[in-house]
DNA sequence: TACTCCGTTGCAGCT
DNA sequence: AAGCTGCAACGGAGT
């Protein structure tokens, strides 16, 4: 019997390398390309215009390529386990299609509507593809933990094989017997101001969302097989004035582009070339992202200090004025302020950007919690993964995975190294632009005289700098210590085995692990 | 248990 | 320019 299908974009909103999709169209007779427009996602709060704005353009791609293929997509508002049930009875769907999530909250809104599909007699079919592999079985290959560094990680997948080759996209001859009812004037894209951001003053996209934008982005990069081949990603600076990496994150967040057909095209690069391996190469930057997520998948409160077992327990200060100064750039570090306004104003800044502001806000200076600096850079950034975000506070505050704490960037000189002249600092904060370069970064050291011939005042035009790195990262490296300190005392006084009893006293990796099966 | 080795991306100062 | 050292010193993983 034919099927009535609803196929659901969540991530992984593209055509290409979508198994989900396929499983959808094989033997169908009408399907509904479906997006949910889900509060407890898509809101002001947690996502912020720029996000927004990609998110937009990526379902108006899809729509665009669906048309194509003589369908359309269908968007909906609310939450899934209230819209579906409806929308079940409505179109008569015997069967619903969407990609495996492994986010907390998708999983626990997946489990609901497969018990609500079951109610409704609707079938229920999900593939993985949103990961180069299945996380669940490299926890499993790993003895049910998640690895908790890159070597072990690496030596683990070994044992898994390369990731599965991306499949293509559904083409006219295979929706030549899957109708879509189109109901025009029904189910429409959503608006930009939908969400009632203000939209004044936001500037063009430099990364408009969407498959085919996504695909173009991965091509044009890999044309450059010299640079692709020589890829270190620590070599790659923070502050050139336009993107020293690919920038593909965001489409690869969405699932624009898949991680997949991302890898196996850098394969076809390195073919017969002598290239960079992991962690630094490309190919590493992908194993990165399957690292966090499976972190994320195997660390109960990934996303939190409290009750996650591989994070160690800092006395983080509470600090309204330094955090709102952080978020609002105005540290007074011209570094950090520019870095700041490039994530607020275009939604991307390059990786070691994030390190800088990351330790700024943490251990380096300020002394505040990572988790709110997640929540600052969730809202702002296009590629604001989950796994991937709680995954580098983690490991930028030296919480879990980087123990190194007395390593502490600069706000002065990290950024010297690859702009000796400031131009980053001076495209992003304009009042600065008439320093001379002596001062650029530390504005503050400038004799008055040359403040006034700058047309800027510090301490009036922009900050003075809110607290003095150099004694207070000191002081910090102290209290990191302090930390450490407490959490290997934690962990000895983790409760002694019975005499006479075979088990030993549950470590870290043993409390993971008995969660992990529990599931 | 005790030990070594090593870790994508610190900084300052030196050669 | 790239690569060393001293700074004060971490944990995970393997032996």
């Amino acid at each position: 019997m034919a099927h009535v299908c609803i196929h659901w974009f969540r991530k992984g909103l593209r055509l290409h390398d979508n198994p989900a999709l396929m499983s959808a169209l094989r033997g169908c007779q009408e399907i509904y390309p479906l997006f949910i427009l889900d509060p407890c996602i898509h809101n002001k709060d947690t996502l912020g215009v720029n996000p927004w704005r990609f998110l937009m353009g990526a379902l108006q791609d899809l729509d665009g390529s669906l048309r194509k293929l003589n369908s359309r997509l269908f968007v909906v508002r609310g939450k899934p386990q209230d819209v579906l049930p409806q929308l079940f009875r409505e179109w008569g769907v015997s069967r619903i299609t969407y990609e495996y999530d492994t986010e907390p909250y998708s999983r626990s809104r997946d489990r609901k509507v497969s018990e609500l599909a079951k109610e409704h007699g609707v079938e229920v079919v999900y593939k993985i593809s949103h990961t180069l592999h299945d996380i669940d079985r490299i926890i499993e290959e790993n003895n049910g933990k998640a690895p908790l560094t890159y070597v072990r990680f690496q030596t683990v997948l070994k044992a898994l094989g390369p990731p599965k080759r991306p499949i293509p996209a559904p083409t006219v001859q295979d929706m030549k017997d899957v109708k879509t009812q189109c109901l025009e004037n029904h189910y429409g894209l959503p608006s930009l101001e939908e969400l009632g951001h203000d939209l004044s003053c936001l500037q063009d996209a430099l990364f408009p969302g969407g498959e085919e934008e996504a695909l173009r982005r991965l091509e044009e990069n890999m044309q450059r097989t010299g640079w692709v081949c020589s890829f270190e990603k620590p070599q790659t600076a923070p502050n050139s004035l336009s993107p020293s990496t690919t920038v593909l994150s965001p489409y690869v967040t969405f699932g624009c582009l898949s991680a997949r057909t991302f890898w196996w095209r850098l394969s076809d690069v390195y073919q017969g070339k002598k290239h960079s391996a992991p962690p630094v190469s490309l190919h590493g930057q992908l194993l990165w992202r399957e690292f966090y997520y499976t972190a994320s998948v195997g660390v109960p409160n990934f996303d939190r200090m409290l009750d996650n077992p591989v994070c160690t327990q800092i006395d983080w200060d509470t600090n309204p004025e330094y955090l709102a100064a952080w978020r609002e750039a105005r540290t007074g570090f011209p570094f950090i302020d520019a870095v700041m306004t490039q994530l607020r104003r275009e939604g991307w800044i390059h990786h070691l950007a994030r390190h800088a502001v990351a330790c700024f806000l943490t251990r380096g200076d300020l002394w505040i919690s990572w988790e709110e600096g997640q929540k600052v850079f969730e809202e702002l950034l296009l590629d604001g993964d989950w796994a991937l975000n709680a995954g580098n506070w983690l490991w930028l505050s030296a919480s879990a995975f980087f123990h190194q704490y007395f390593r502490v960037y600069s706000p002065v000189a990290f950024g010297k190294k690859t702009d000796k002249h400031g131009d980053y600092i001076k495209k992003y904060l304009p009042v600065l632009k008439k320093f001379p370069v002596e001062y650029i970064y530390e504005p503050w050291k400038a004799p008055l005289s040359v403040q006034k011939a700058a047309g800027c005042i510090v301490g009036k035009d922009y900050p003075s700098p809110i607290v003095e790195h150099d004694v207070i990262s000191k002081k910090n490296i102290q209290r990191m210590k302090t930390s450490y300190a407490k959490r290997s005392q934690v962990v000895s006084e983790s409760p002694q085995p019975k005499k006479g009893a075979k088990r030993k006293a549950p470590s870290v990796l043993d409390m993971l692990k008995n969660n992990n099966s529990k599931k």
